[in-house]
DNA sequence: ATCCCTGCAAACGATTTGCAGAACA
DNA sequence: TGTTCTGCAAATCGTTTGCAGGGAT
């Protein structure tokens, strides 16, 4: 739990406020670093654990790395570009019936990730 | 591409068959080494990048980390329990609409992943 | 006999942790 | 002032790569 308030916590806060979708723990200290030279990427990744287990802070899994976004977001999912790699928040939800699943008996569903792969309109000009 | 048999690549291959979902690296290599000790996890890597290239298996990512499959199973999502961490096949795709999808023009939708956290069977016990 | 393939170890990038000093409350 | 926090560096873990020897064709 965090128990004080730092400028290192505001500033990553403010970057992940201002992101424009879900960012990787480097991609953030380096947007950070911005506003806060100095910043280490230890505290980074020890102040997401903390926001996260506040639940403020979400982290997504995606191609193989760990992003984060702010957990007040609506529900959502994502769009990540074969070509630049770039993420991209959706505002919908393509799963239609996020309970009724024909799941096999005895699974417990507690929540759903999807992600779209696919060429984003920048990099298919 | 893959050009030559050989004992190590059998012994992948039969461990991805059958496997009852997706595996990570190491952990195939675990599984492996019971069937050819000494089998090293650089060769694991070096397989499934050429299987991979080949069209025989795909990687599916997923609480941060890559596992891999055999790609020619039907079309299938995943289910994650959150309290054994494994990972089973689901033989159903919950998304209703492949393709109608909305999403923002411009988006060019190649394919989708589709992952349910919770708890199997075994762990809700 | 080629030349690909493998194991080992070093290299790498992301993430975690130990420690002494700096900074909130 | 007392802890919590931070930065640095070392440690870890998954993954990749260089190199010399072993094996498939």
């Amino acid at each position: 739990m965090i128990q004080r308030n730092t400028r290192q916590r505001d500033t990553i806060l403010a970057v992940l406020e201002r992101a424009e979708g879900p960012l990787s723990a480097p991609e953030l200290l380096c947007r950070a670093q911005q506003d806060l030279p100095g910043l280490g990427i230890a505290t980074v990744y020890r102040t997401l654990k903390l926001l996260t287990e506040d639940g403020r802070v979400r982290s997504v899994n995606l191609d193989g790395e760990s992003l984060f976004e702010r957990a007040d977001l609506p529900h959502h999912h994502h769009f990540a570009c074969r070509v630049c790699g770039k993420v991209f928040d959706l505002d919908v939800c393509p799963l239609a019936l996020p309970q009724g699943l024909a799941v096999p008996p005895g699974y417990l569903v507690e929540g759903h990730e999807v992600t779209l792969y696919g060429v984003c309109p920048g990099c298919s000009a």
